[in-house]
Order: structure tokens, then C-alpha cells, then sequence
DNA sequence: TATGAATGAGAATTCATTCAT
DNA sequence: GATGAATGAATTCTCATTCAT
């Protein structure tokens, strides 16, 4: 991060590039719909370079992987219960005619690697066991943790769907408008702690 | 002519069991990282009978969403509101470890072929307005359409994290044990239709 | 050839429907580029029959040239050195918009099949010899044999730019026409044998 | 960088290779007859290579075209009326048992792709039209025009011959013998310029 | 570090042919 | 005699990957 102007030959840009690229191709086209010349291309820079960064195809969508879910975590960490629906919005939200492709679609698409498919599951696993947390979860009620995960669920579908395109009014929403609807969603399924567990619908201040 | 027994050369049989087992492989795997081959070997037929039967790749695809649909469309044909969580709880309980992946699947998976990705489309945007009309939609009623588009993303999400596996207890949860989340899901957002509308919980002072 | 109306069933006339239209085939499309199915279905039969009539796709061809063959032997047999252009332009003449293609370029069609490929050869072999013959070739004399190989391929020339197409005048000119410059040509490259070998040009009766 | 002995990996000169084996397959074989493997392994390389070159097999065609076109341009640029049958025994007399197939094959040789026939078609209706030029040609005069396709097509009928092989004399005439016919022929379908034009046929002692 | 050349495996698709009815 | 079902062997083309510079 020196200030060298006109670099060229950067090899952790030439990284970057590369997987900023894949990310957006993986995540809107799909693992095998996606090739590593659309990737290389997109990126300006020639193909064997994949190879040298991420050793195959497989390696470069586990990077991707990674990277997003690093993002994921980062963007969530601390949520409250009570501001769940409005993340769920604010990722859903994002996807748009132009915008980049959720990187939450990363976590739904299987590259046959095992591995990632390994870790794909431990984010989702995990994302599910947070968000039961928030809503008081404690060993062994799984009902929350169901509960939990299908508001998971929901958001991914969605981002899905809003991914598929063409399903008017949900394709255009806003994030606020998808706010009310979602809010409904975890409140009726998750909630709040302290509240009696069916009182859906007084989520308060 | 016999009764049958051990029967070749049956075209609409050979036809059926392609068609079966494309709609299967496609759910599961996904367009493009199913192979012909796989599909043809897997119907324990030659793969020139696909193109025999349904021209190309994409034809064979074609058909397995068309037959999806109809399935659907028997199905939840003259659902009630008060029975939509049942109908969703059913179809996500019957994806489970050796059974057939959900067809629901189909329509999130994209083909490349505009053609196929237009009923696709279709078959959402109907499904959605049937689930908003159920909850007493009517015309200019953005919000309801939202409401329903988010059920059913929710319902696709849950199939799809089924399919996706490993994420327990929504993995193995039967029927009965999905129906309670989904009816307060359903019932947080599409209250039903003798309901005064906008009495959805207290969102803000 | 009773007088057996509404019949079905009949090989013989089963068997030369089939090979009428293949001699159609092959002579506009080619030998590796006409395909079976195509033959019958134009003929409006099974591809299986032509299996059972003429052994293969080869066999097929073969029984093609032998026709061509006859017909042009039949067509040509007599022929008077004084009419050879008149032959010639006629031949070309036919090869239209509309019509069948001229059976003189299935000599210049190979299939690759050294049987049938032999038969090509003999016929254009013997075609030369003839019109040798008829300008008074005697054994020794190679360039009076020459000069009617020359006029032959000129002829077999015509014919393939025709069917080539899109080159006019020569693409539409008519019989009389095309007789002007083919008997010029023919005369300068074969006097008439009573005249001496030089003097070309007073092709008179 | 040496003095290039024995080298590998350079670009050009693969092309230049493939070009060079396809132009002799397509000619000698035609164009649905040739496998691309074929072109490959007698050119040393792999077949993928033809597509990273030539895109597709048509592509390959229409650069071996244009290639053929280019070098007859080049070889017939400034004909002189009195020349063109030696131009012709030229070409003709190249065509012999493990000689390189002419390139005026690869001009009668239909591949199915329309950009490629239409090339095709131009460079013949050209050909025409210049040896119709020398031959003092004007703007509608048909007959001339006319003579000088039949010229062109006796040339490409005996190239043709020459190919299809097993004709002797003309299957090994040399150069000089096949100019004797060639002259009188070309004389008497395309008298000098400055003779009367309807003169043809007494060409004098 | 980066590039372009070259490869091999595998994809869909076409087609002549054989089998069963 | 005729048909439709089924097969296996190509063929073109795509793509991840490796090699040489």
C-alpha cells in the first residue's frame, strides 16, 4: 500500500481482482455456469493466473467462499434480535438490476467440492445458531433453533428470489418496504426474549 | 402383448423414466452440472434417446419444468389459507436424506434457455398471486402481493435448505414439527381475510 | 405393373422411390452431407428399409451411380460427333432453380467408397473414349483422347457451376444458348474426322 | 531466441500449419468428408487448437477460402488474353498423384456456410469477369461473358478430372501438352480483341 | 510476475445401423 | 413388407489445466 503510481505486476492486486471477479460471476451464473476464462477476462488479466493464486477452479470458489462469509460475519456480528429484519432487508435489498449479486447466493450454490461444501454448511449452521442465540436460545430447545433457522430461510429465499428476477413487487422493493413485512416474520417466529414465547406481535421499543 | 411382464421397447415407458430421472438430476445438481450421460445412464438407456425424445439438453429441460408445474399445480390447487402452512410443512418434509429432491427445486434452478426461464418466472409470479388472492388480495394491493411473495420465498428457502443439508433440527423435522413455525409465519403475514387488516402486531407509536 | 390401384406394401416401388430420391440428394448435396434419415423421410418411408434394400449407406450410393449411369448411356448412346454440344448444352440446360440436378454430378461426387468410386471412374473413362471414338480416335493416337477429355471436362464443368449457382449469364442461359459457345468449343477441340486437324471451326452438316 | 532450430509453441506458424493441412484436406476431401481430428493430427497438433485459431470448423473453411482466393489473385493479377491458357495448364498440371490438390477445388467445395458460399460464388462471378475483360468485354455484352465462364468452367472441369484421378492421357499430361488444347480452346471462345468478333473460327493458318 | 501456447478430458449432438414387433 | 425403438460410434466444441517463455 505504498503510494507507487501505474503499478503493474502487483501480485496480491492481480489476487483481489481475481476474487472480486469470481465472487460476482460465482454468485450470479453459478459454479459450473461460471468459467475461468469469463473470470480471467473480466479481471484483465490472462487465465494461468488462476492457477498460481488459487491452484484450481475449486480453490478459487473456496477463496470466494471464504472471503464472503468472512464479509457475512463482519456485517452481522453484533446484531440484536431486534434489528434482525432490518440486516435481512438491508441484504436483500442490495440486489438489484446493476448491483452486485448477494454474496449470501455464495452459500446456496454447491461446486461440488466437498470441502466447500463443508464450509458452506458450517456458515449456515452457524448463522442459524447465532440468530437463535439472539432470541434466547439455550441447549436443547430446538423448537427456537427451528424457529431460527427457518427465518434463515426465509432471507435466503428472498435473496433468491429476488435473484431469479421478474416478480413484481418484491424484484423492486426497498429496503424499507421489505422492513415491515420481515419484521412480522421474525417477530411471529422469534420472540423477543423476556416476552411470553406466544405473544407474537408487540416487538416494542 | 402380453400382461406385461418384462417388457423393452416401450417408448412412452422409455420416455417417462428420462424424464424422471432429468427431473431428479436437475433438482439435485443443478442445469449445467448435470450431464446428459448421468441422466441416461442413471434411466440405464442410451443418451441418444434424449435427443430422440426431447431434441437437446434444453428441450429435456423444458419438459421437466413443465411436468413440475403440473405436478404443483394439481397439488396445491384449491388451497385455503388456513391450510398453506400445511401444504409447504408437506413438501418440505417430503425432502429427506434418500428421498427425490423437491421439484420446488426446479424453479430456482436456471437453465440458460430463455424460454424455460420464462415459465419459470411464471410459475413464481402465479403461485404468489394465488397465495395473495387466498389472503383476500385484490388489485392495487401491493402490500399483500409482498406479503405473499415473501411466504412463498420462505417456503423455497426452507426446501432449499433441506436440500441443501445439514442444518439440524430443520433437517429431519417431520411434517407436524414444520407446521407450527410455518402457520405463525403464514399467519404473521397474510392474516386472514375477515381480520382488520393493518392489525399486525404495534409497528411503532 | 398390374393394374393394382391404392396399393401399399409394394418393394419394388418402395425400392425406387427410394433410390429416385436419393439420386436427387446426393447429386445437390453431397455424399457425406446427405444423411439417411433425410433420403426417407423425403421418400417418405422408414430409414430401416433402407437397410433392407440396399445394404447400407454405400450400397445405397452405389446402386445411385449405376443408375445415373444407365440413364446417361441410354441418353448419349448414339451420339453423332455433330451433336455433341447439342448433348452437352442439353445436360446443363436442365440444371435449374427448380429442378432435379443433373445426374453428371454424381460422377463428381465420391463417397469415399472405392467400389463405387471405381464405377465413377470407369464411366468417365469410357465417356472420353466415346467422344474420342466419335471424332476418330485410333488406338495411339493420345491426343485426339486428350482433346475429348478436355471437351468432357468442360461439360462436367458447366454443369458444376451451375449447380454452384449465382453466375450469369451461364446460370440461366437456355439450351440454344449454351449450344453457340459448346459447339465452337467442341469443334476446336475435336474436327470432324474427314477434315483436316487443323481446321477448326466449319462445323457445318 | 536461437537461430530457430527445432522450435515449439509458436503461434504463427501453427496457424500457418493448420491453414496449410485443412486447405489440402478440404480440397482433396471436401468439406463434410474432413474431420477436424483429422486436419489435427496430420498437422502434429491438438484439436482444440483449431477452435482457439479459427473458432469453429466454418471459420477454418472461410480462412482456408480466402487464403486459396488470395493466392489466385496473386498468380493470375495481370493475365493477358494470350497467356490464360498456359495460366490454366499452370494450375492443372500441379494436380498430380502426391502433389497438393489445386485450390480452385476448394472453390467448387460447398461447406453449408452461407458467408463461405458467398465468398465462394464472388470469386468465381470475378474470375469470369476478368478473363472476360481480356477478352475485350463491355458492359452488356452477355456473349462474351458468357464464352469466358465456359472458359472457367472447362479449367475447373479439368482440375476437377485431374483430382477425381485415373484418366489418362489428361491424369499426367504435363504443362506443355495440356497448353496445346487450352490454346485452342481459349481461342475459340475468346477471339483476340482485335479481331472482328464474329470471326471465330477461322483463326487462320 | 505474467502471458500465451498447447493439451486432454469430457460435453452435447448427429447418424448409420441393428433389433423387435 | 414395414415401422419405430434403441444403440454405439463418431464429430464438433468447450474448458480446466499445464507448459514454455
Amino acid at each position: 500500500m505504498t503510494a507507487t503510481p501505474a503499478r503493474r505486476r502487483d501480485a496480491t492486486r492481480t489476487r483481489a481482482l481475481l476474487l472480486q471477479t469470481a465472487r460476482r460471476r460465482f454468485a450470479r451464473d453459478g459454479y459450473s455456469s461460471t468459467t475461468l476464462r469469463d473470470i480471467a477476462d473480466e479481471a484483465g488479466v490472462n487465465v494461468a493466473l488462476i492457477a498460481r493464486y488459487f491452484e484450481s477452479k475449486e480453490g478459487l470458489f473456496e477463496a470466494c467462499l471464504t472471503a464472503a462469509v468472512d464479509e457475512i460475519k463482519r456485517e452481522t456480528g453484533d446484531a440484536q434480535l431486534s434489528e434482525v429484519h432490518l440486516i435481512i432487508a438491508d441484504q436483500a435489498a442490495r440486489i438489484g438490476e446493476g448491483g452486485p449479486p448477494s454474496q449470501l447466493m455464495l452459500l446456496l450454490r454447491s461446486s461440488g467440492d466437498e470441502r466447500a461444501d463443508e464450509i458452506r454448511r458450517g456458515v449456515l449452521r452457524n448463522s442459524a445458531e447465532r440468530l437463535a442465540a439472539a432470541a434466547g436460545h439455550h441447549p436443547g430447545d430446538d423448537d427456537t433453533l427451528l424457529r431460527a433457522q427457518v427465518v434463515l430461510a426465509a432471507s435466503l429465499g428472498i435473496v433468491l428470489l429476488r435473484s431469479v428476477g421478474a416478480m413484481e413487487p418484491l424484484q423492486t422493493a426497498d429496503r424499507d418496504t421489505l422492513a415491515g413485512p420481515l419484521r412480522d416474520l421474525v417477530a411471529a417466529l422469534l420472540p423477543a426474549r423476556d416476552e411470553p414465547k406466544r405473544s407474537r406481535g408487540s416487538d416494542g421499543p
